[in-house]
DNA sequence: TATTGTTATACTCTATAACTATA
DNA sequence: TATAGTTATAGAGTATAACAATA
């Protein structure tokens, strides 16, 4: 084993133990990932139709339409007729939908904190993060 | 937007695009994520019966079944009767289970080098990122 | 009685293809 | 003709519950 394949595995340790602890506190709210991650365009991007999030979350217009689905039964989006556009929907957050997302952009801030707030090597870490994230891009792209 | 905050943003970019060069590399053998981690824990703890990788997995025995059922499929694993336990199923990996195992296995440490082997601070990376996993543990267990 | 694995059933996320309404 | 969204169908991954074989 070298160094740099346990910095693999320490990163992909990290990998699984976010992705459990994202799960877990979506799962609290009553939200998977895919439907996290739909509201969370909504709240970034605004309403949008149906299309639009098919293409920004890179999934069928057909998938888009289970997961509003879903979203609708929660309670945290809602479907509106487009203004100008009849065969369009516009999808928007509710009001439980906008609160519920102010609420888990707080605690996105206070899982920050935890986890970087008492750190001594701070911008080393970051740089060398930078650094790991180039070159995955590179290797993604090849 | 605090300097943590966008540290948290930095690696939830790397769980993204890590998670999407694992699942693309895959699909290259024509693995999916849940099969691979079963075939990982054969490949890294040997034989064992539907049971234990249930356990092991977390996740449950019907669901082992299922995944087993594609990789016999697939060529990658076969069913034997236990030894000693006539209820019990031991799973193990084929030849060609086996050798693209080693294949992967190959592979990761290629990918390790490629994103590690030319950092300057790489000490200083991976004493950040193991206090930043010490407090992702925490965070999980509270 | 308890455990191993399977059948039966159901839900979510995903995809393709055919269709309706509108542009 | 092309686009927006839905219905129909299918497959993978997940779960619970009931069951058969064995311990």
């Amino acid at each position: 084993m070298t160094k740099q394949t346990d910095a693999l595995d320490r990163v992909l340790e990290l990998v699984v133990l976010l992705s459990e602890d994202m799960t877990q506190s979506l799962a609290r709210d009553g939200l998977s990932v895919p439907r996290a991650k739909l509201v969370w365009l909504l709240h970034h991007s605004g309403p949008q139709t149906q299309a639009a999030l098919a293409e920004a979350l890179k999934v069928t217009p057909r998938n888009v339409t289970g997961l509003v689905d879903g979203l609708v039964s929660a309670g945290y989006v809602a479907r509106e007729p487009h203004p100008t556009d009849r065969r369009a929907l516009l999808i928007s957050l509710t009001g439980r939908g906008a609160s519920v997302l102010a609420v888990m952009e707080r605690q996105h801030v206070e899982l920050a904190r935890s986890l970087f707030g008492g750190m001594p090597q701070f911008d080393a870490f970051v740089g060398g993060l930078e650094h790991v994230l180039d070159r995955l891009r590179a290797e993604l792209a090849a």
